[in-house]
RNA sequence: GCCGAUGUAGCUCAGCUGGCUAGAGCAGCUGAUUUGUAAUCAGCAGGUCGUGGGUUCGAGUCCCUCCAUCGGCUCCA
């Protein structure tokens, strides 16, 4: 008897060993039909495989993260099969699910592959999949494992097999195709109805620059070609939504050959919005015990050689700047800290004083390698929201999460609800990369893990993403296309401290060792805007709008009676525009719906004679007339409802 | 930096396999119109086709260099 235990606690017996498959018939033909693999004890099975022991059963259909993971994993089984049916000298590496779709990563030898090639060879998937080929599972000994590749001349399935240990080695077949892999995959390739292979890019082999690098083919595949229809519909919506598109329609920034790639102009309307963000942190940190201070924006060399970010960045980074007599070497100031180091060093301290928290808006300049820039959220020139903290061991605690409450202020303020916490932490295989003691570094790890959970944070850990002086607790935001970009970063450093020798007099009349912790709730004002637009599209809170009314008159003859309502706006400090000029009120109406306008008010013969203005909103239409100054208050009143205050 | 793609007017785009003075819409300018909830009409002006070189009787179109941009990879203090 083997009883099999379903996700809602029933239990079915059956006296014989069965498939998955069979299992998922006995509870329903449609489930049977739809099922696309399983989890039994936890572990990934596939419909085929045969049950011949008590367990837990979990059945995936498309509904499923684990069913498509099951879908796009096969397809890229596919995707080898048609590569190698239409390119036999190619040899074929990884080809993984990822989060939206599945991709190949192959070696084309001296060929080239580009996107023209992609229809046939999506033409070439299609008729494999129709053939409806059932997916199996073999184990093989490690040495016909490698004698199989060696025959294909793969070098790098040989690399792969020679990491895996004897017994645990699995391959795949369907149909005439052969892949080493670890299972996980749909009952046959009938089941993929639409692919659409996406595009062609660059890809090191194991993720290692000095390896070679290998043709990458993104694709996604779906049970429905009506389903494929609707992804591409979405990803054509969410391109809408760029904020390279969007800067330029509204104005907000500019880039310029001249001026040089990843260095961004920033436009009077942008130039506002940025001040306004500026402005409701700086307000929101002096109340929270900041202090503002402004350092150069290049430093001397030896700022740097003491920070260690010249030995790190040094070589790989902008180079440096010789005066022209005298022989001074500066370097672009790539970050505020060592600056900020030396205004804490500017006098001693007591640690009755601190807490000194040290806020400034600094710019930076990075040196990012060319294909690495991307519009705002990439640039080489960028401004920081930074701080850094310093304060006593037994503070360190309690300012971080003083920390965590200002930057979820922050992103409470601004509609970011969509973002995770990041714990980065050392990647313990490559300890060389970071400097500092270890027993620091725990220390750091220990503070930032205490006080997300203390917080009760929803927070990943990711090994190898700490910076290279310390751990980091980040706030990771996507943008319209998914892609993950950090804003917020909060920072433990014992480093820094150590090598500036900060340190101030405890009560023991004995000298210590600050702790200082770095800062930046938006990150930088560059990629904070930009994903704001991406998550906004474009429309913005009505505080920070770039212009929030937008007076259209009827005619010219109405322009007196406007520029009234204007004047009574801007007193209630409403930032509106008039827009009188020669146009039907058609035209006027449609240019501010597109400029996104939050409020459009439009005033004629009606308005004029009773003092009274016509409210439509911004996707929302004609809203009826008040007085100016209710709809001033009404203005004012939702302005209010938008942003809270802070509280410390 | 690497792989692949793209670059035509301020913006969005036509311009087939190389063939007369490179087209359109929007924006701009001029004039008419004085308008009621998403585009009033007419006229005018605007481009050394990203850059430099080459092939050709002839290049926006083909080849090479460089620059910039886009999708990835690597990197991200």
């Amino acid at each position: 008897m083997i009883a099999i235990t379903l996700p809602d606690g029933s239990v079915r017996q059956y006296d014989q060993p069965l498939t998955v498959l069979d299992i998922a018939t006995d509870i329903s033909e449609g489930l049977a039909r739809n099922v696309l693999s399983a989890q039994f004890n936890k572990e990934t099975v596939e419909a085929s495989t045969l049950i011949d022991r008590d367990g837990s059963l979990r059945l995936f259909t498309w509904q499923d993260q684990e069913g498509k993971t099951a879908f796009w994993h096969s397809s890229a089984h596919i995707l080898a099969q048609s590569i190698l049916a239409l390119y036999p000298e190619a040899k074929l590496t990884i080809g993984p699910a990822i989060e939206n779709g599945f991709y190949y990563d192959v070696d084309f030898g001296e060929q080239s592959f580009s996107e023209k090639d992609l229809p046939a060879l999506e033409k070439q998937f299609l008729a494999f999949a129709r053939e409806k080929f059932a997916f199996t599972m073999r184990s093989a000994s490690k040495a016909d494992a490698l004698a199989f590749y060696k025959k294909e001349n793969n070098p790098f399935k040989i690399e792969l097999i020679e990491n895996l240990e004897d017994g645990t080695i699995t391959f795949c077949d369907h149909a005439d195709f052969t892949d080493l892999c670890r299972g996980g995959h749909i009952p046959h390739t009938g089941f993929v109805k639409a692919v659409k292979l996406l595009n062609v890019a660059g890809a090191y082999w194991r993720g290692d620059e000095t390896k070679p690098q290998l043709t990458r083919i993104y694709g996604i595949s779906f049970p429905k070609q009506k389903e494929l229809t609707e992804y591409l519909e979405l990803v054509e919506e969410a391109k809408k939504r760029d904020h390279r598109k969007l800067g330029k329609e509204l104005e907000l920034f500019t880039f310029s050959q001249k001026v040089g790639q990843g260095l961004p102009l920033w436009l009077p309307k942008g130039t506002a919005l940025r001040e306004r963000l500026e402005n409701f942190l700086k307000k929101a940190q002096k109340k929270a015990g900041y202090e503002q201070v402004i350092s150069p924006h290049i430093g001397s060399i030896e700022l740097y050689k003491t920070s260690g970010h010249y030995e790190k960045y040094g070589e790989d980074s902008f180079q440096p700047i010789e005066t022209p007599a005298e022989g001074e070497t500066f370097l672009l100031k790539p970050m505020n800290c060592p600056h900020h180091c030396e205004i804490y060093k500017a006098r001693p301290w007591s640690y009755r004083e601190l807490p000194k928290r040290y806020a400034e808006f600094g710019t930076v300049y990075r040196y990012e390698q060319s294909g690495e820039l991307h519009g705002l959220t990439r640039v080489r020139g960028f401004t920081q929201d930074d701080a850094h903290i310093f304060c006593t061991p037994e503070q360190l605690d309690d300012e971080f999460k003083k920390v965590i409450d200002l930057v979820l202020y922050v992103f409470g303020s601004l509609g970011f609800e969509d973002f995770t916490a990041q714990v980065s932490l050392r990647d313990p295989e490559n300890p060389s990369k970071y400097i500092g003691s270890t027993t620091n570094w725990e220390l750091a790890e220990q503070a930032i893990v205490n006080a997300a959970k203390e917080k009760e944070l929803n927070y990943v850990v990711e090994y190898g993403e700490a910076a290279f002086y310390g751990p980091k607790l980040d706030f990771m935001v996507k943008d319209a296309l998914g892609r993950k970009w950090q804003l917020g970063t909060i920072q433990v450093d014992y480093n820094l401290p150590e090598r500036f020798d900060l340190n101030y007099k405890g009560s023991d009349n004995e000298l210590h060792r600050p702790i200082m912790i770095h800062r930046a709730p938006f990150g930088s004002m560059e990629r904070f805007v930009a994903i704001l637009l991406e998550s906004t599209g474009g429309n913005f809170p009505l505080w920070l709008a770039p212009d929030q009314v937008n007076i259209l008159c009827v005619s010219e003859k109405h322009k007196k009676y406007a520029e009234k309502v204007l004047n009574i706006l801007e007193n209630n400090e409403i930032r509106a525009l008039l827009d009188n000029r020669n146009e039907t009120i058609g035209k006027k109406i449609r240019e501010a719906e597109m400029s996104k306008v939050p409020f459009m008010v439009i005033v004629g013969e009606k308005e004029a004679a009773e003092e009274l203005v016509s409210l439509r909103k911004h996707r929302e239409g004609d809203q009826g007339s008040m007085t100016i100054e209710a709809f001033a208050a009404l203005v004012n009143n939702e302005i209010s409802k938008s942003i809270s205050k802070f509280e410390v």
